[in-house]
DNA sequence: ATAAAGCCTATAAAAAAGATAGGGTTTATA
DNA sequence: TATAAACCCTATCTTTTTTATAGGCTTTAT
């Protein structure tokens, strides 16, 4: 399951795509809209922003803005970005492999392999639908 | 990413699979050969028993045993009997489902969407993939 | 009788997630 | 130029979940 954290940060997101034409968004308002604790949600955005999704503005008027196009961020990388690992395993994951411990030897495991075709099919998803996508709705 | 239990119990079945010449499986041996406390995998097999997957034999000479032919074991029923949900979010868990908290509406949730492809994905695979097509290697 | 093995429940320890706290810095504007 | 608004940053606290252990009970082969 995904964390508050991702889930919060997708709603963020959200929220910054469907208000651009405004400067800047409160961090307080995507906060309010949604019921999430405004700290929370402060360190969140702020992630987003070193990751280079959200630009800044600080003082007074300020607030955060998106600065790629919603077409350009795929979930995947919000998710990853949030949560870590997308893959059921450490030893399927791509961006952040690990051998299992109680795993004997990698290429003789079933369980590996199956978990391999399941991150394939959840990337071609994540990777292919950005925030663009859930915007529509 | 599965926890360990899901992790131990399915390392386990494939042990009983690859063993099913034999009365019964001491629990030792299986927590022997994957490096794995006794006493948590106790735990994990009584729950596999409870679930009707497992069968088993008290007192000396006892252990566990398969009580199903592994092709009749999917792979989504252990993960769900261990772990809980397959879906990455409640509003979209087929066994399992809640609504977002913070979500107002669900059906013009666009993050929702997407989550459903993904678990239809994953379910494509974790409901035909058994115990069987693990043993294989 | 005894020892081996699973059954069962409770508790403890560790890790992760979620949330809060508070001072620092920047900036618009009166 | 003082002030208030807003983001920046890091630390800490709390809660929940996961992982692990403990220990006695019951069953059964020998």
């Amino acid at each position: 399951m995904l964390s508050k954290k991702t889930k919060y940060a997708l709603h963020a997101l959200t929220y910054l795509g469907k208000h651009r034409d405004e400067k800047a968004v409160l961090i307080h308002d995507i906060a309010e809209e949604h019921g999430i604790s405004h700290k929370f949600l402060e360190n969140i955005l702020l992630e987003l922003k070193k990751a280079g999704l959200l630009g800044s503005k600080k003082g007074k008027g300020g607030g955060y803005y998106l600065i790629k196009e919603p077409q350009d961020i795929p979930l995947s990388k919000v998710i990853r970005l949030l949560d870590g690992p997308i893959a059921m395993l450490p030893c399927v994951s791509l961006n952040y492999y690990e051998p299992c411990a109680e795993c004997k030897s990698e290429v003789e495991c079933g369980i590996n392999k199956v978990m391999i075709q399941v991150r394939d099919e959840t990337l071609k998803i994540l990777e292919n639908k950005t925030l663009q996508d859930i915007l529509k709705f």
